[in-house]
RNA sequence: CGGAGCGUAGCGCAGUCUGGUAGCGCACCUGCUUCGGGAGCAGGGGGUCGGAGGUUCGAAUCCUCUCGCUCCGACCA
């Protein structure tokens, strides 16, 4: 893409009304603009980072086998009336009324509609394990959105609902769930970790949040600080295995990591004092198992291998899509702007032509671009007719992990710069060796 | 929903107390000079002062109502 032809816009001064870092960098590099309290527009190079980010969850969904689907924005409010969450609620959920004087809701979650959906149409212990997922726009009206889209009214959540024949393959579809999480998280540069939580209304016995540690994050997280050297890396979990799924499990859950709603000061204590942390976390995803409550009130029942009737057990898992884009920002940025990790970034590379319009300049820079592309790449070529301290500011601001940046001087010795967003460090060499290097860098985020 | 603020050009703000016909910086347009970390000079365009009513010879400014947004708190992916 080149910039001068790209939606890109940027703001030089901070927007009055954003508080925190995400938010402010979110609106000064273009990437939403807010509409409502609460709601926005996803400009294009945010809408960039939504997708990369929505693709990641859909991959790591995939690779655990579970099914995506897509449920509606809207509900009928019988459906809530049949799992007694109509009332419950409360005034979080928007209640709208059709022309025909309908009653219907615009859904702040799905446990209903699936369950709806799958009593529909499944009838026996033969067609389970399943577990049914979609990424949709939700709309919760809360009291106070903030945060830019860290607590907005309208956010994007990928929703996934687990069924099961008893409480042992239950269990182990939240098993499943936390281990594809936390792959989930660690492709996009996170560390997400998972903390024993409340289950609040969705209701359940077992649940757990990830929190991503931030200072700004609206939870308070007491944990074992051994806890944040864990890693998944590059193992390949069997999802079939229930040993070996519930092994990583215990790997990540048995260090203490609890949320205020479930902290237990005397375990707390227990833990060697240098490695006690407190500390704020902003929450990215949670996971639920929730046994028969939906499926017990709505008929969703199985055939057993005995024959007789049982209610499916269930659970829902969660990720906040549009939440992730703030809580990596928040993670990941410096006093000149974001610093996105190669598996998110929206453009693998930028390209910074110094002198716009020198004729060696501009070929090396299309050059680079159509070789970047022909590798698979998606550079983004800043050839705008601006001053290289501009084009250098808004490389920083919008934040691409790499940098190339080509200028008469180094092209008479026929080099150019490959420059780290996140160290600074530069590192001169040829157009050829500078596409070599990122085509390896980004071999691993593919 | 309780408390506190703010709405003036695309963005950031001054002007409101003390009423007199709207201003600054950035951005934008034109020209010239610059050009390796947000350039300089000159010229130029753009605003129903959130909206409605009222007071007044006259309202961005005073009064009433209303809408929107932000912050603190309680609530939450």
């Amino acid at each position: 893409m080149r910039l001068s032809r790209y939606f890109l816009p940027v703001l030089k001064e901070n927007p009055a009304e954003a508080q925190i870092v995400s938010h402010r960098y979110m609106l000064r590099a273009g990437m939403i603009k807010q509409q409502a309290a609460g709601i926005y527009s996803w400009l294009p190079l945010g809408f960039k980072v939504l997708r990369r980010i929505e693709q990641i969850v859909h991959e790591e969904q995939t690779r655990a086998g579970h099914i995506p689907l897509l449920m509606p924005t809207l509900q009928p409010a019988d459906l809530w009336r049949e799992s007694g969450r109509y009332d419950d609620y409360g005034q979080e959920m928007l209640r709208i009324k059709d022309r025909q004087d309908r009653e219907m809701l615009y859904g702040p979650t799905n446990e209903e509609m699936i369950t709806d959906i799958f009593r529909a149409h499944v009838n026996s212990y033969k067609d389970l394990p399943l577990t049914l997922y979609h990424i949709q726009w939700k709309f919760r009206d809360e009291m106070r959105p903030r945060f830019g889209v860290m607590r907005g009214r309208e956010f994007l959540m990928k929703d996934g609902y687990n069924f099961d024949v008893d409480r042992e393959a239950a269990l182990h579809s939240y098993n499943r769930h936390m281990v594809s999480y936390l792959r989930t998280y660690e492709r996009m540069g996170l560390t997400a970790i998972p903390m024993r939580a409340d289950s609040g209304p969705i209701g359940g016995d077992d649940t757990h949040e990830f929190l991503v540690l931030a200072s700004t994050g609206e939870s308070e997280v007491f944990f074992d600080s051994a806890v944040t050297e864990l890693r998944l890396g590059n193992r390949d979990v069997d999802y079939d295995n229930r040993e070996a799924v519930a092994a990583v499990c215990k790997e990540f859950t048995t260090l203490y990591a609890r949320t205020d709603e479930t902290h237990d000061a005397a375990l707390f204590d227990a833990i060697p004092e240098e490695r006690r942390k407190v500390a704020r976390g902003i929450e990215v995803g949670q996971i639920f198992y929730f046994g028969t409550k939906y499926s017990a009130s709505m008929g969703a029942e199985v055939v057993t291998k005995e024959g007789t009737k049982v209610p499916v057990e269930m659970g829902s898992h969660g990720i906040g899509v549009s939440r992730l884009l703030g809580a990596i920002i928040e993670a990941s940025h410096d006093d000149k702007g974001i610093i996105w990790p190669e598996g998110v970034t929206p453009f693998h590379a930028g390209i910074v032509n110094l002198k716009q319009g020198d004729a060696a300049a501009d070929a090396a820079c299309a050059g680079l671009e159509a070789a970047l592309i022909k590798a698979g790449l998606d550079p983004l070529y800043d050839d705008r007719d601006e001053r290289a301290g501009a084009k250098f500011a808004t490389m920083d601001l919008i934040g691409l992990p790499w940098r190339i940046t080509v200028g008469p001087r180094g092209l008479e010795k026929g080099i150019v710069e490959l420059t780290s967003r996140r160290t600074g460090v530069s590192e001169e060499m040829t157009p050829e060796a500078a596409v070599a290097k990122l085509i390896t860098i980004y071999e691993g985020h593919k």
